[in-house]
This record gives C-alpha cells, structure tokens and sequence, in this order.
DNA sequence: CCCAAACCCCGCCAGC
DNA sequence: ATGCTGGCGGGGTTTG
C-alpha cells in the first residue's frame, strides 16, 4: 500500500513522525505492507528538507515523491505552517488532485485545514486538535467539526485530534489493514496503550460521535452500555422505547449511523476488549457480563471482528 | 465442523 | 400530495 504524506516548512514532526514511525513498525511485522513516501507540492524528484515548527530539520533519505498515480493512504500533518499553505493556490489544487486520487485520506491535527482548504471537508464529519475546532468550524460552516473524540472517521476521511492522536489513528488504520494483532504488537513495541485508557469515553472514539438528537435514542444507548448482559435484540430496543420494530430499526439507523445489532456488537466487542486488557477475569466471565451468552459467540465475534481469539488477544495486550 | 433455527435488515407497500 | 409510521417477505448472517 502506497502511503503519501505531504510535507511543508512549518511542519509539526510529530504528525508527520508519529504515524511514520508507527507504519515502519507494522512494516516490520508485515514486510511489504506498506511504501512510505514523502511529497511536498511541486517538487516531485527533488531531494528538499522541510524545517519543522520545532526547528529540526527534516530530509527525507529518498527524493521527493512523483505524487501522480494511484495512491493508498494520503496523510496530510499539520503544523504552524499549515495554514500558510492553505493559502497557497498551487498546495489547495495538488492535495485536491492527489486526494482524488486516493483510497483514504488521512489528516493530523491541523492539517484538517488543508483538507477543508482543499475543499474536501464540505459536509463531513471531522475532528482537529482541540485549540483549533473553534476556528476550523468557524473558517469552514459547512464542515462538521466534532471536539470530542481522538479520531473520527468518516467514510474515506480519517481526522484525528490533535498531534500524538495521529499515532492513536494511524493504529486503528493499521488494525484495518492488517489486522488487530498486528495492531496490538506495534502499539505494544512503541509502548503505548492500542487503544488510550478512560472506559466508555474511548468508545467514543470511535462510534460516538454520532449523539442523536432524540433523547430516547440517546437514553437508549446509555442504557445499552449499562445493561450489556440483557436481551438486546431488535425487538426487546424497540419494546423499550415503545416504537414498533420496523421503525425503531430504522430511526437507529438513520440517527447513530449503524443498525442496532451492529452498534450491540460493537459495544460488547469493546466492553469485552476492555474488560481481557484491565482484568484478570476469566473469559467466560466476561462472555456472560459483556451478553455474549457463551465464550464461543464471544470467540466467533472477535474472530470476525478482530482476526484473534479472546485468549491471544489478551495474552498479546498484557502489558 | 455442520446444520437448522433464530435473528437481522432492507425493500416494498399500505394506512394515517 | 408528502412525510411519518408499521407490517410483511425473504435473502443473508449469526447462533447454539
């Protein structure tokens, strides 16, 4: 997979560096899973370095990318410099052509201005670093900036919070990519949690977001993450909230995002997740407290989701 | 590992 | 008409 990340004088390192560094490792784990690149705007072969916010010096080994072709994953950092590139005509139109031209695309921090700059935010949901998601909505009314969580992702948009968050979200990608052991033993060998520590509110992460605004819904889903051991099929939700089956699926569709037995799953899967990192419970205790009903729903769930069993699962995250 | 039962989800249509 | 609601059928998936 061809990963293109762009850089620019006024750059932060660690942006840039973190999510690098991170895919370097899974590239050891999995040889040939990634093509790291670096483009700046209209220097394609060219040998440049970029001076980062900080000072250092950066210079890529290799020259700068052909940034035509294909390309996987583009990742655009962020940095004091950013915003000074939005303004450049030239830099808006190579991360349009190039963003066009790619699977997913990835923004760090502040590089969501050069996203929203390059016109690609319009009407997507986005996060940024916490400083900045006043200006960004403000600078961008049409964009939909969430505060709140560490990364989002929304469709082939990936914006992550600020700095270090790049790491966070360059992990769940890898996790995508090439599944979640893989995932585990990079966050594992850069000694960082897989997921960042702090309960339901990493849930949050990476399915809420989406708070719809009926408040039975909403009270629903608090519900739901309180009573993970009880019938939770379609039919018992729709009982609860006192709407016929048909259209209590359909609301939740539309307002969350997923449909109620998915949005159930996930919340057990990450409960379960939780619960085989922080404690020494046995997995069946788990499969009962999280409603899975038996460890071998819970095994098959985490097979389908994750590609490992409970017991590795917990064995690689035992920290 | 397999299979039947259960469940989920979506299109379609009808009632208000 | 339009938009919200609910029932039904069945193809697909998950469960036990």
């Amino acid at each position: 997979m061809r990963i293109v990340f762009l850089i620019f004088n006024g750059v932060q390192s660690l942006d840039l560096l973190g999510p690098w560094e991170a895919l370097t490792i899974a590239n050891q784990l999995r040889p040939g899973s990634y093509e790291l690149e670096m483009a700046g705007a209209g220097r394609s072969g060219e040998s440049v370095s970029v001076t980062t916010a900080s000072g250092v010096r950066l210079a890529p080994a290799q020259p700068m990318a052909d940034p035509r072709g294909p390309i996987d994953t583009l990742v655009v950092p962020g940095g004091g410099g950013v915003h000074a590139l939005c303004l450049d005509p030239d830099a808006r139109a190579w991360v349009a052509a190039a963003a066009g031209r790619s699977r997913r695309v990835v923004s760090v921090c502040s590089g969501a201005f050069m996203l929203a700059a390059a016109g690609l935010l319009d009407g997507r949901r986005v996060t940024t670093h916490w400083d900045l998601c006043r200006r960004l909505q403000d600078q961008y009314p049409q964009v939909e900036v969430d505060p709140a969580p560490i990364f989002i992702k929304d469709g082939d948009l990936y914006t992550s919070a600020g700095i270090t968050a790049g790491i966070d979200l360059t992990l769940a990608l890898i996790e995508e990519d090439l599944g979640s052991a893989v995932a585990l033993a990079v966050a594992r060998y850069l000694v960082l949690y897989v997921r960042r520590p702090g309960g339901q509110a990493q849930f949050s992460a990476a399915l809420a977001g989406q708070r719809p605004d009926r408040r039975e819904l909403s009270e629903l889903q608090d519900w739901i993450h309180e009573h993970l051991d009880a019938d939770l099929s379609v039919d018992a939700l729709a009982r609860r909230t006192s709407i016929s089956p048909r259209h209590f699926a359909r609301l939740f569709t539309d307002l969350v995002g997923v449909t109620p037995a998915a949005y159930v799953a996930a919340v057990r899967l990450e409960r379960a997740r939780i619960l085989l990192e922080t404690t020494e419970n046995p997995i069946g205790v788990i499969a009962e407290r999280c409603g899975f009903g038996t460890v071998e729903t819970m095994r098959r769930t985490f097979a389908r989701r994750l590609q490992v069993s409970p017991g590795d699962y917990r064995e690689h995250f035992a920290a």
